[in-house]
Order: structure tokens, then sequence, then C-alpha cells
DNA sequence: TGTACATCAGTGAACGCGCGTTCACTGATGTAC
DNA sequence: TGTACATCAGTGAACGCGCGTTCACTGATGTAC
């Protein structure tokens, strides 16, 4: 069938065909994500990468200044998966208060579902270099959480009340996030899934 | 002064004089906590580990089978202080549940003076490979929790309410801390330390 | 429609580096007699 | 009190490895005329 000496099975999407291969930048993206997921580990290797997708290391350096930049960019299309599933987690009949619990089941399961790509978004490295798009990802998913918060509590979105709430039920969703990625709450006589009914299916009005 | 060739003004504790360190083993998990904690990431060499202790790299095996043995131990002594400064935090006046307050700002306060070693300690890494004493010291912790939480609440120890309440707390607290730590509540209107007395002083009863 | 050529996206070889680990060895310690 | 010797805790040199990055290069693409 193919012509193509190298291309194969693997064509890309674009047009690459051989020498091209069309849409490397992504593909070393989506390679890298695979990695770390395979690994559990928030650190990959450029080679190993690069080998995944078929091209010279080199190459990369086409499409990335550095691993520093791939890595940032990995943690950015993170992010955009991450506020994807947000939104569909919140997408389901019910007031405001409903509605942000299924963000928060749908925070946890990202979690459990990408482990090692949730740490590295939410690693140092990240927060030290977000890039513009990165930023206002996250930016935009905190402001959905907060206004969600206000609309249930029945105050304005700038009142500390409103603040206070939103971070507690951040760190509460972040946090049970760790503990199970951690592999802290196995011994828990309660599974994990019950634990995160319990835990994040509270009103946040008890706040 | 010192007739010896290289011990110096680097004199460990015990007897070690010249060729003989004396409390190796020690000055090496010292060695590498002061490592994380100055790069701030939970990787460290085993040589660079060893030359900051002024010993051959070799020398460390006579001490730790691997590399990995010694990260091991390193989280094991992290575990060691922060259940001492948990303790230190719940020893003030009050009741149980003022006692738990304490517990959980100490909680967080450790992690945010030793962010290293804290993700070190909560890495995959540890929860898979757990020492005997590092899992008998991470138990003790959560027991002491369990049982402020019952005490408070005024139910049985092994009331699935009192485990729900304990893991919700837990969750608070480890997800504030690593929020933190990543920055992520950098660009918040209220200060981090703000948002720590709002979130964890509000009494567990709230539940 | 055909061709020259600038531009872009890859290749292939090599770099220096620091790492964890192993080996055979030596200097110091402490115990039995 | 003195000495022989087993044991322990270090040294020093070397290993192979995979890494990120740089260099000069070549093959493919697409646009101007």
């Amino acid at each position: 069938m193919s012509t193509s000496s190298r291309s194969g099975a693997r064509r890309p999407p674009s047009t690459g065909d051989g020498y091209h291969h069309g849409n490397l930048r992504s593909a070393l993206v989506e390679a890298a994500i695979a990695l770390i997921e395979e690994s559990d580990s928030a650190d990959f290797s450029l080679r190993e990468a690069a080998r995944r997708v078929g091209v010279t290391v080199n190459a990369s350096y086409r499409h990335f200044a550095s691993k520093e930049d791939l890595m940032t960019a990995v943690a950015a299309e993170g992010f955009r998966r991450f506020s994807l599933a947000l939104l569909k987690g919140s997408e389901q009949p019910g007031n405001a208060a409903e509605r942000l619990m299924g963000s928060g089941r749908a925070y946890v399961r990202f979690a459990c579902d990408h482990p090692a790509l949730f740490r590295l978004m939410f690693s140092k490295f990240s927060a030290g270099r977000q890039s513009a798009e990165l930023s206002e990802t996250a930016r935009l998913a905190y402001h959905t959480l907060r206004a969600g918060m206000a609309t249930t509590l029945g105050r304005e979105t700038d009142d500390p009340v409103v603040s206070i709430a939103a971070v507690r039920a951040w760190s509460l969703a972040h946090g049970l996030s760790y503990l199970i990625l951690d592999g802290q709450l196995a011994a828990q006589p309660l599974t994990e899934s019950e634990l995160v009914e319990a835990i994040l299916g509270q009103a946040p009005e008890a706040f």
C-alpha cells in the first residue's frame, strides 16, 4: 500500500508523508503525555518522545526551543483537557450547587485518570513558567468556580466569603485527588469513590 | 590544630576523625534533605549528597543498598519530623476541635516550610515502598486525627461519619498545602495565611 | 504549465556531562589471648 | 600491657548509559515569474 519509506500506519492527520511529518509539534506533545502516563512520573525523555513519533531528536528543536518548552506545552494541553472535563462535569441538570459538585467529581476523576499529567500540570514547574495561554485557562476555571459559588451562596462574586468558600472547595477536591494519587487512602475502610461521594457530595452551603 | 587530613571543621558528632566518618548514614540523609530543599525538587544526586558530606560516593553503599534506599530513609525522616510538628501543633489549650485545628495549621505550615521534603514524602514513590517504620508513623498520625475527630463529633472512632470527617479534614489541609506549594493561590485577593486561618479555623463540626 | 529558488522540516554524527553502580583495594577499630 | 587478626568503613578508578543540545547538512514544499 504505502509507498513511502517511513510513514506507514502512523500517518499523521496532516500532509506528512515520509520526510515531512506534517504535525510533529502536537505529535510530540501527545507522545510526551503517553510517556509520563505510562511511567507514572512527571518526567520524560525528549529522545524517547522523538523515538516514539519516529523522528530524530533534533527534529523536535524545530518546534520547541528546549525540553522545558515541550514540558510547558504538555502542561498547557493538560489544562485544556482538564477544563473541558470540568465543564462537562458541571453540565448536568440541577442548581448551581449541584453543578459545582459535578465539576468537583470531574476534578477528582481527571486526577485519577491522568495521574502523571495532573501532577505535571500542578507541579511547581508549571506555576513558575505559565505560558499566557496556560494561565488564561487556569484563571477561567477558577472564575467559573467562583461564580458558581457566588450563586450557590447568594452573594456577590467579590465577597470575601465567596473567595474563601471557593478556595475551600478547591482545596477539598485538590487534596482528595492527591491523597488518592499518592495511595494514602488505600487503607481506608471506605472505598475511594465512596469517600469522593461523601466528601464532595456535601453541599457547599455547609460552609 | 587538627592533625587529621580531612575531618576539619565538619567533624561529625560521633567518633569520626579522618578516615572514619562516624555517623555517615544520618549525615547522608541530612545532606539529601538539604539538597532537595535547596533545589526545590524531590530528586537529588547520590554523588552530590556524598560530596556534601565530604566522602566518596561509594561510601554511601556501605549504608544504603541504592539511591532509592536513601530516598526511602529521607522520606521516613521527613515523616518523623512531620508527625512531631503535628503533635506540637495540637498541644494547645482547648477542646478536641481546637487541638485538631492546631494540628491542621501545623500541617500546612510544615508543607510551606519544607516544600520539597513534603512532596517527596507524599510522592507515589513513598506510598509504594513504605518501610515498616514509615507506614507505622503515618498510621499513627492518621489515628490521632481520627480519635480527635471522634471526640469532637461525640461519636465512636469506628463510625463511618468519623472516617469521612477525618478524610475530609485531611483533604482540606493536604489540598491547601499543595495549592500553596504550587503557587496556585498567589493570585488570590486574600493572603495565604488568611486563607489558611479562614479555611482550617472553621470548626470541623460544620461537617 | 514549467522552472528557479528561498524557505522550511527533517537527518546523522558528535559533544560533554553527570549519573548510579561495581570492583579491588586500604586504613582504622576493637577483641581474644 | 602488648600483639595478631578479623571486621568494618572508607578510597580510587572505572564501567556503561542515556541524556539534552549543537553542528553542518539534505530533502521536500510552495511561490514568483
